[in-house]
DNA sequence: AGCGATGCACATGACATACAACTGATTCCG
DNA sequence: CGGAATCAGTTGTATGTCATGTGCATCGCT
């Protein structure tokens, strides 16, 4: 194995076992190559790891420090498992996202104030107009579902299905567009809009749930007649 | 900004995009350097950090690799999240792992074979018998929802469960350890499992909520009484 | 004394070079 | 034909050097 691997999994030992508050710089490269014995280039090495894992964060003439939580961090991680994940892993993430944003809607009617209602209002007037643009109609689908997310309250939530939005345009396009189709999903969403507005919780709950099962039948029945 | 953020953008845009399939070998760190017009310092440091990410893996002598997806990945970033997590993010997290669990407990009771039974009713059996030992029962009663959310049937529920596991111990350590609070939870996690054994999903799921909903209530008393 | 400017020690960022260790394929030999 | 030796290519590690930024102490002016 390579030399900074030992190195990485000290520190973030350290780091996680809370030995080192969020905040706290680390020793500098130098002092760390005495103490492990190898070059400054396994110590950098073993550092931009850690970095890109969002635990540390490195200030140019000043020194590495334990960052603080990070919901970018998060998102990347999320985002790079569902870009790279091949078809079995792919159910378990719709599912997953069916989990949470059903949640969120639920949440939304509860906390949603009036700010978002608007959005969400104006966003159905434009997904009406779009009917013609598909491009710009799954744009405004996710947008709604985004800001659904962000009306839960819960950042986390938001953040997981943001990172998952690149991935649901994918399987998304691959509906088909016809009229039909175009209608089911504005009225399912004004059903998700209404149950919000009205603060009707468990409503707007059963009324995402309902649209996403739905989206995800159509996913696996165009898998399953591929593969 | 350094030299290697804008590195890492492009080639994360290139993997995140598409346009680099899991597994393909990426140009040789020197072609890169002539590429970016930069020494294989930089090279290797935006390298370090993807594989960090888990976009990237290495292979000594042969060359840099588009990886697998890889739950291990989410796993690291959903712990370095929760630990360096503060007060106001916890809640958060603990309201995303109630909604975790309880989808958990509900997929069980429809998914959980014979094994898991099994392992369920031993854990249940060697909680009784640790009333004495706290950090015994406490490894018991954590193992026991990790059983349940491999039972769900979804790897993803159960790697986030297993990264926010840490964090869990040190909230859960707070509560007092009465004989009430040993019955309750004893109780408690006797009607989970048998509502899993009999296949009863939403009840399982509402046993969950239950549970998890008090333990929260818990920590808010705690941290109110201290912050 | 107050306070801004200067300078210095120390830190990370970047470059260049060299060699070690490993991989994969080709070539050579029995 | 099969296996061993060879070799070009690639990543891992070490070392040295300089650039550039930070933070503190010191100095000098008012």
């Amino acid at each position: 194995m390579q030399r900074s691997a030992k190195i990485i999994r000290l520190i973030e030992s350290e780091i996680l076992g809370g030995k080192m508050p969020v905040g706290q710089r680390l020793e500098s490269e130098e002092k760390l190559c005495e103490r492990f014995g190898v070059s400054r280039t396994v110590i950098r090495e073993a550092i931009q790891q850690l970095r890109g894992r969002g635990l540390l964060r490195t200030i140019k003439g000043s020194g590495t420090y334990i960052a603080e939580s990070n919901l970018d961090t998060l998102a990347n991680a999320m985002e790079a498992y569902s870009a790279l994940a091949e078809d079995l892993d792919f159910l378990e993430l719709i599912d997953f996202r069916i989990l949470i944003e059903t949640e969120c809607a639920r949440l939304a009617a509860i906390h949603a104030g009036e700010a978002v209602i608007r959005e969400l209002r104006s966003l159905m007037d434009a997904m009406r107009q779009s009917k013609a643009d598909r491009a710009e109609f799954s744009r405004l689908d996710i947008a709604f579902h985004l800001v659904i997310a962000r009306g839960s309250g819960n950042r986390i939530y938001a953040t997981v299905l943001r990172a998952l939005e690149k991935k649901c345009i994918d399987y998304a396009r691959k509906n088909r567009g016809d009229s039909d189709w175009f209608q089911s999903i504005v009225s399912t969403h004004q059903a998700i809009l209404d149950a919000i507005e009205n603060g009707k919780a468990d409503v707007a709950a059963e009324a995402m749930h309902k649209h996403l099962l739905s989206s995800r039948r159509q996913y696996v029945d165009l898998t399953d007649g591929q593969g």
